[in-house]
RNA sequence: GCCCGGGUGGCGGAAUGGCAGACGCGGAGGACUCAAAAUCCUUUGCUCGAGAGGGCGUGCGGGUUCGAGUCCCGCCCCGGGCACCA
């Protein structure tokens, strides 16, 4: 494609400048109102992908349009840049994660500022620096002193196929490795834990003041999952001092409880198990150890598969409804992480009790009368109970009441919140990660290692092998050490933290990385937090978010972040995926498509009008075929702006004709429009009436009779700065050309719309006869609707229409609409 | 299964209950050129018609309304999230 003007050249020279100059570096003492936009810390994958791209385009925006509004704008960068891919990589390539990550890390750098996105590049961050080290170990010592890092023995993921742990969120939903798509196990190991179950309420009651999509939001509460209940004892028909704990959230079913089931965790278990079930008991107990996530669900969904997943037990508990005794059985649908561990079970109510009833030939008994449609199956519904003794008649929500009561009474029942968020497991099997600050003494057990002696980094000559244990636990140097309190020999601990701590506070440091001896000073974080505006893609909606909005709360709680706001993020923006032939495009896949390409051809500009373009922002976009014309189309778009300015093929005259005014107002309109539309981030509409006014600027110089000089000037100036934030390389060139000393288009204000101007003289207003459009008029804006309707009836093609025949109604609604109904 | 989104030309997509398809891509025709590229102009929902003009059109079926892509009810399909959480 020619193009008028050496894209590339303006581009680079634009860059350096804005590098070179500092031009979107801010203070922390600056007097504008203040404006933070973040797009999320990326992982440093190589050069940058679409995704990224179209991230970065969002963020660069708003920061450009934000310090047009007069504001200091904080636009940090860096790199979220501990993480396994890495370490594989270079376990394959025989190099080090540093150097593998550090040259994904330079790649990436060098995509985003090709594409002109600006940073204030005193502020990069990235995790693998020991001077971030140092404070992320800072903080989990914090966290390890009040309480909120604790260590304890839990099952986790391991991958067979990697021969490493992984992340919860690197196991897909169907138990498999998202990576190398081998059956993930379980494995029970000792674990460093953070205590973020002690935040459920507040994390939960917080998401509701966010601004924040409403789906997003949904996700966290769901991920939350809070329930309220009660939690009582069924009391062992053997020892009625002594009772089986269960939680529920449908007390008023308990006449209906016609068994219980506890969890093959669940401590009771062996007392409860009688001689002559001891067999069936051990043997679901060890099919349910060492099933995987997999299997355990795959039986499920077969009833025939139900019958192995349980066992009974041999003992009884008493319904305290019904005061009759009920059979124990031991399952593996009741998890013993949830609740007590235990259950009663409702089959008539409940889907899963149901089904294991059938499979058990257990009772049914409804407590609530189903609608005569029902049929047979369970019933979760609204209805007046039944069976239910002194709650009959009652419907659900009084004899929730009335149950709760009765058990408060009688079986030592007290109301209860549940959550279904667990404790989060940070500690990983893994080098590539930052190391966890703890020594292992077998005088004093777990030693926080002094904070003086931070960071501990690890050494770089570690054997990374496939062996499954964590690869500094085989560095002897690294290993071994002394204990801090008593001096005798110790061993550092080999694992290292979930990348997901690095993501948690980083924005803090952003703010302030300047202050010595501090992570951030809180005083200086204030000024910029909460974050006011934070982009970045879906798939972050829950972990991510979660984890941040947790650490900042316990940062306050802490000591460490006084007087800063407890959410993190006001504003969140996800952006929609690019999708590559249909499906989901991430590096794993390495289905990209690299920016480079077209920075080349088509230039940065092209490719940001592409991405603001294409669609709502938050859609995914399909990378197709016709995806490349596209990009032209939006670089063709520059080149046209670029000729106008340069006043191709336009003629000129000199006195101001009504069609210069019209041209006048329809800038003013446009102005309107997009501004509406940037507020909106509706991007894509913006881009259109850019591309309408450049049309209609276009023709109107273009004519033969020429167009008033001034008019155009004022018009393309207009024009270029409501276009500086989604071009701004070709915007600010043509900027300097036009006002040659002046300061730059990005240093200009936002442009406002006279209101006078955007006013319509005069209006095309539709006549319709029974709903089809008969005529259009031209008519004042401000027409009354008896002159509408008048003059809609006078209109000759509609006399023609109605023929003589009497209209039964006018509806007029000037000055858009008349109907003639006949 | 449950909870969210979403179904509009050949394609990406526009449309405070009031002219459906803005803008762009692609297609067709033309100008310029020896020719091509680039650029510019015209045209482009489907369909009947030589034409003027008519009919049909926003996933499907109903409804409200003078008027529905938009609101209501019932379905179908696609995408995403959650999925033994008691």
């Amino acid at each position: 494609m020619a193009r008028p003007f050496d894209v590339s050249a303006v581009e680079k020279k634009w860059q350096a400048r804005w590098r070179d100059e500092g031009t979107y570096e801010v203070d922390n003492d600056d007097e504008r109102e203040r404006f933070y936009a973040l797009c999320m810390y990326p992982y440093p994958s190589g050069a940058a992908h679409q995704g990224h791209i179209r991230n970065y385009t969002f963020g660069d925006l708003v920061v450009r349009y934000q310090t047009m509004h007069g504001k200091a704008v904080l636009s940090p960068f860096g790199f979220d840049s501990f993480g396994l891919p890495a370490e594989n990589a270079a376990i394959k390539a025989g190099s080090h994660p540093r150097l593998f990550t550090e040259a994904r890390m330079a790649e990436l750098k060098s995509s985003v500022q090709r594409l002109g996105a600006v940073f204030d590049w005193r502020r990069e961050v990235y995790s693998h620096d020991p001077a971030y080290m140092k404070w992320a170990q800072t903080i989990f010592l914090k966290f390890l002193e009040a309480g909120l890092a604790y260590r304890a023995l839990a099952p986790v993921n391991w991958c067979p196929g990697c021969a490493t742990v992984l992340a919860n969120e690197q196991v897909n939903p169907d138990g498999t490795c998202d990576r190398s798509g081998d059956l993930v196990e379980r494995r029970e190991l000792e674990q460093w834990f953070f205590k973020i179950t002690d935040y459920a309420e507040q994390l939960l009651n917080d998401v509701d003041d966010l601004e924040w999509p409403e789906r997003v939001k949904t996700m966290q509460r769901n991920w939350i999952g809070r329930s309220e209940g009660v939690e009582f004892d069924l009391p062992l028909v053997e020892d009625p001092a002594r009772g089986l704990r269960v939680f529920t959230t449908r007390p008023d079913t308990g006449f209906g409880v016609t068994y219980a089931v506890v969890a093959p965790e669940h401590p009771m278990l062996e007392e409860l198990t009688t001689v002559d079930h001891r067999d069936e008991v051990r043997e679901l107990v060890e099919r349910a150890r060492s099933a995987s996530e997999l299997e355990r669900t795959a039986s499920s969904d077969a009833g025939a598969g139900l019958e192995k997943r349980g066992a009974f037990t041999g003992s009884y508990v008493t319904n305290p409804f019904s005061a009759q005794p009920v059979p124990v059985y031991v399952a593996d649908y009741v998890l013993g992480t949830y609740g007590t561990g235990a259950i009663m079970a409702v089959p008539a109510e409940d889907e899963r009790d149901f089904a294991f009833a059938r499979v058990h030939e257990l009772p049914v008994v409804r407590t609530v009368e189903p609608p005569a449609d029902h049929g047979e199956g369970p019933y979760a519904g609204e209805g007046p109970h039944i069976n239910s003794g002194f709650m009959d008649g009652m419907d659900v929500a009084s004899a929730k009441e009335a149950a709760t009561a009765f058990l408060v009474a009688h079986a030592r029942g007290e109301r209860k919140v549940n959550y279904r968020l667990r404790d989060w497991l940070v500690s990983r099997q893994r080098f590539w990660g930052c190391p966890i600050p703890v020594v292992y003494c077998d005088v004093d057990g777990i030693v926080a290692v002094p904070l003086d002696q931070l960071p501990i980094v690890a050494p770089d000559d570690v054997v990374m092998d496939q062996s499954g244990q964590s690869p500094l636990a085989t560095h002897e140097g690294f290993r071994d050490t002394s204990c801090p309190t008593c001096g005798r020999p110790a061993r550092r601990e080999a694992d290292t933290m979930d990348t997901f701590t690095d993501s948690s506070w980083y924005f803090l440091r952003y703010a302030d990385p300047f202050t010595p001896g501090m992570a951030f000073d809180p005083v200086q974080a204030a000024k910029w937090m909460p974050v006011d505006q934070y982009i970045g893609g879906i798939e972050h909606a829950i972990l991510h978010l979660l984890y941040a909005r947790f650490y900042l709360k316990a940062l306050i709680d802490i000591g460490l972040a006084p007087g800063l706001p407890r959410e993190p993020f006001k504003r969140l923006f996800t952006q929609g995926m690019i999708r590559l032939d249909g499906s989901k495009m991430s590096k794993s896949k390495g289905n990209l498509i690299a920016p480079e390409k077209y920075y080349d051809t088509v230039g940065a500009d092209g490719l940001r009008l592409f991405h603001l373009f294409v669609g709502p922002p938050e859609d995914d976009v399909d990378w197709t075929a016709q995806t490349e014309d596209m990009i032209e189309g939006c670089a063709r778009f520059v080149d046209r702006v670029y000729r106008l300015a340069h006043h191709d093929e336009c003629f000129f005259h000199d006195e101001f004709t009504p069609e210069d005014e019209e041209v006048r107002r329809e800038v003013h309109r446009t102005i309107a429009k997009v501004t509406s539309a940037m507020e909106g981030w509706s991007f894509n509409t913006a881009v259109a009436a850019l591309m309408e006014l450049l049309n209609t600027l276009s023709r109107w110089a273009r004519r033969p009779e020429g167009a008033h000089l001034a008019t155009l000037e004022e018009s393309m100036d207009l024009m270029l700065r409501l276009l500086a934030p989604m071009a701004p390389h070709v915007t600010a060139e043509l900027w300097e050309e036009r006002h040659p000393g002046e300061p730059s288009v990005h240093a200009t204000s936002w442009p406002v719309a006279d209101p006078a101007l955007v006013a319509h003289a005069s209006v095309v207003m539709v006549v319709q006869v029974n709903g089809k459009i008969r005529a259009r008029l031209e008519v004042s804006p401000d027409l009354s609707e008896g002159d509408a309707a008048a003059a809609a009836l006078a209109a000759p093609e509609v006399v023609t229409t109605l023929a003589g025949a009497t209209p039964q109604r006018v509806v007029a609604r000037p000055p858009r609409l008349v109907n003639v109904i006949v």
